[in-house]
DNA sequence: ACCTGAACACCGTTCAAGT
DNA sequence: ACCTGAACACCGTTCAAGT
């Protein structure tokens, strides 16, 4: 049940993910779905749920602190990109009492073994986490047929200097800029 | 019209800001809608620029580089948090072409008086912003009855000693959370 | 220019009734 | 225990036709 809602999350994005056609893929009639689950929205927490622990199956190797908890923010930016629309999944509704929690007691964990004083590792879990989904939901917002690479169609950048600035000196692919963001945020964990 | 939409969203949310219902506001039948606007995606692409432009209307003292950076992103904070879903809006529905690109301008502006380089700028920027939304969609999105503060329900925490811990050390408001993990980010850009 | 009427192709959910 | 049939109350969108 839960793997076929996954597996039609993954060709046709959470949009086409209704109860009906995830009925059709299963033989069945609409209402069948309503013995198996209680509400469209259980079942999509449980699909948020899965993704997350797949983030959390990822090995943790033995590393500098701020390698790991980049690793593990990746971990979790890979596992939301290996599904459709995985982040807008996981931001809508990852719900407390699952894997989530256990992603954010890693994070501090994490941070506490390197001595991080505990509200600050609190406050770096939160940012690590909430940055995270932040950019992958950007990153899988442009749906279609957004033009790979290169200055697309010309967008108005009058009045918009420093863009038109960086467009000319090329924009940097989004696994250094995530890299980069994420390092932003963890050299300021254990420089405190 | 779109004014008629900001006002059901603020009032009804996002799920229930429906075409039908909007017409109805406007003393309309439904087809009339789309003689205003091309689709329900326009619609919402506007009110998410018009909840960006709030946060760009908000005026920048004379601070330092760090507490600038920091004031419009927590501009951008108000702003989506002034409107229903706001977050979930701006994340969705915001589209290049418009104020979230004065928006990202505006930050490197700020980084680059600092002679922060460019590239650093740029990710800083990508940072915050994704940070930002990031945050406040996780913020608004415990919709209903949460019980706003104290230890609640007692959710499953064997195995999470760190977040026990976190839970018994009373778990930090949401306000000093966001300027926290901001801090992280801006403290990056000037320390390099 | 601006709107109505009326339809089309969908949704999520419920629930008696079947096996 | 697991599913069907059939309905209910909704959606977004289109488009001739009206004024």
């Amino acid at each position: 049940m839960i793997d076929a809602a996954m597996t039609l999350l993954d060709e046709a994005g959470l949009d086409e993910l209704t109860t009906r056609k995830l009925a059709e893929r299963l033989g069945l009639r609409v209402g069948a779905i309503y013995w198996h689950v209680k509400n469209k929205d259980e079942l999509l927490a449980e699909l948020a749920d899965r993704i997350v622990g797949e983030a959390l199956a990822e090995p943790l190797p033995d590393m500098s602190t701020t390698d790991q908890l980049e690793t593990t923010a990746m971990a979790l930016r890979r596992a939301m990109l290996d599904h459709r629309d995985g982040a807008r999944l996981v931001a809508g509704y990852a719900v407390p009492g699952s894997n989530s929690l256990a992603l954010a007691d890693r994070l501090i964990g994490i941070a506490r073994t390197a001595e991080v004083p505990l509200p600050l590792a609190a406050h770096a879990c939160d940012a690590l986490l909430s940055y995270t989904t932040g950019f992958v939901l950007q990153e899988q917002q442009q749906p279609p047929g957004a033009t790979a690479s290169g200055a697309d169609e010309a967008l108005e950048l009058s009045g918009l200097p420093h863009l038109a600035e960086l467009l000319a000196a090329g924009i940097p692919d989004r696994e250094t800029a995530f890299s980069a963001g994420l390092r932003l945020i963890t050299a300021g964990v254990i420089a405190k």
